[in-house]
DNA sequence: GCTCGGCCCGGCCCCAGGGGCGAGGTCAAC
DNA sequence: GTTGACCTCGCCCCTGGGGCCGGGCCGAGC
């Protein structure tokens, strides 16, 4: 006589609102493993004191958190995973958010309307030395990451360049949204003369040359740096290019000029970059 | 020589902001063919003029459009492309927000808030005979169906039976949510002598035999109807059972026997159902 | 004690929407 | 002519399961 607490995966999926097949994959993943699985026939058995867990991971499920994340969740205890939910759905948010401003400017572009098409310029960047770091990060990632990279190479122990040249930038290597993790790289232009004594004290950072070139740029405000404008921009300079006969040089790039929290909303501080190759 | 407007995948990908790789499946999907594929090599070309189809493809991916709703927007004219996002704008609105309240549910009980358990009745209900349609649905597309089938056999000229016994319902084989598409079943009882007759006349439907059992409730009114109070009806249901110890009889259902439309917002129109097994 | 229907097992293929890698073919510039 | 970038195809990987199949297991009725 089995305990009568225990109960077979139909029985639990009702009661804990999970598929069979769900709970068949939580137990093979270890998310939710059966109280007893039986050695000869494989049958898994749960006991209702483990409903509370997966009511909580069907919860988790349903609000859409993926597994990994609900793994967390659920091995934390009731604070962290309030924390995680919370995390969570701010994240859920902000992608929507994106989306959101995203679908009204196409909604606009569809139907016709004129979008300001925004200003674009040329200039010519000479050849550089960079110490740059590359890495694969989600949109809600990249705020975070970049400004330490920032703080680490900003400190005034590193010498940089002067003007646009000693920016720092971001390369786009691949697009970087909620769902697409880039891969996206982070250079800062030092003095060529002492590059490999200012490398060998970044043991993590790569040296490496970027070609003189041409660039076309669209100019942001602080006000603008979210993804909206960004995606425009982005678009702006494909669409500049297309009609200029321009052949893009390499995967775009965003420099950054003035830090976006020191300034107003309407000073700039960012150029929105495609690289073009140098005239013949 | 090449027309100079023909581009390859590389320059297209960077010029259209789509990877290589989604060309390529685009390519062989029929979603966006390029202008010319070398019969020997296998290489692609693109040519300038497809880019602005591939623009509205990738602003369409951006927002998180499936490929087959870009395939029939991307197709469609401007106006229907114009009307295809905001009705798929629409239905994430409405995920997010159905989403949204279950996260305030949870963040509610995670945090240790008491929430107000629902009243749960227990009936009796007879052996019926079942005009039935079962479907694969989506919490979007459920509403519109259920109501079409309540028109079909709501006209009078189907003899129902009185009072609860009589009211349409809804069987939930599976969960049914923005991307969990059930199966649900549509069911009203006919009397049992002139079943054949009548199902005669449905040629779409099933006739089947509902056992008489027990069944467990939640009884909501028109303003509850939203899918955060059916959680939580579904959820006390399933705790009412484990602490009674008692054995569900088969996937929930819900009971729809007054017409939300028509009521004012506290009157109780359906009832969310547990079924249960006959006391011996 | 026996049998039958309903559960349940593992395994396999499927979906979107690609990412990434490896082996090898092509193209154009130097 | 060579090199190196770009391109091809093909395969396996991810998430979060759904669905089906062939075949074992379990409990209830007889």
């Amino acid at each position: 006589m089995r305990e009568p607490r225990e109960m077979s995966p139909g029985a639990f999926a009702a009661a804990s609102r999970l598929s069979a097949k769900a709970l068949r994959i939580y137990a093979e993943s270890g998310l939710l493993v059966p109280a007893r699985t039986d050695p000869f026939t494989g049958y898994r058995y749960y006991r209702a004191d483990q409903l509370e867990r997966a009511r909580l991971i069907a919860a988790l499920r349903r609000i859409g958190m993926p597994l990994a994340r609900v793994r967390r969740a659920a091995d934390a205890g009731r604070a962290a995973a309030l924390a995680a939910v919370a995390a969570y759905w701010r994240e859920v948010e902000a992608d929507v958010a994106t989306r959101r401003e995203l679908t009204a400017l196409l909604l606009d572009e569809l139907s016709g309307k004129e979008i300001a098409m925004m200003d674009v310029s040329v200039r010519t960047m000479p050849d550089r030395v960079l110490l740059s770091a590359k890495r694969h990060l989600t949109a809600g990632e990249l705020a975070g990451w970049s400004s330490r990279q920032a703080e680490l190479l900003g400190d005034g122990s590193v010498p940089g360049l002067p003007g646009i040249e000693g920016a720092p930038f971001l390369v786009y290597h691949g697009e970087v949204s909620q769902d697409s993790d880039g891969p996206v790289e982070y250079c800062r232009a030092v003095p060529a003369d002492r590059a490999a004594e200012i490398a060998a004290r970044f043991p993590g950072l790569e040296l490496r040359e970027d070609p003189a070139h041409r660039e076309a740029y669209v100019r942001l405000t602080a006000a603008e740096l979210g993804a909206v404008h960004g995606e425009r921009a982005f678009g702006t300079l494909a669409r500049w290019a297309a009609e200029q006969g321009e052949t893009p040089a390499g995967p775009p790039r965003q420099v950054f000029f003035a830090d976006p929290r020191d300034a107003s909303p309407d000073t700039p501080v960012s150029d929105v970059v495609g690289p073009l190759p140098l005239l013949p």
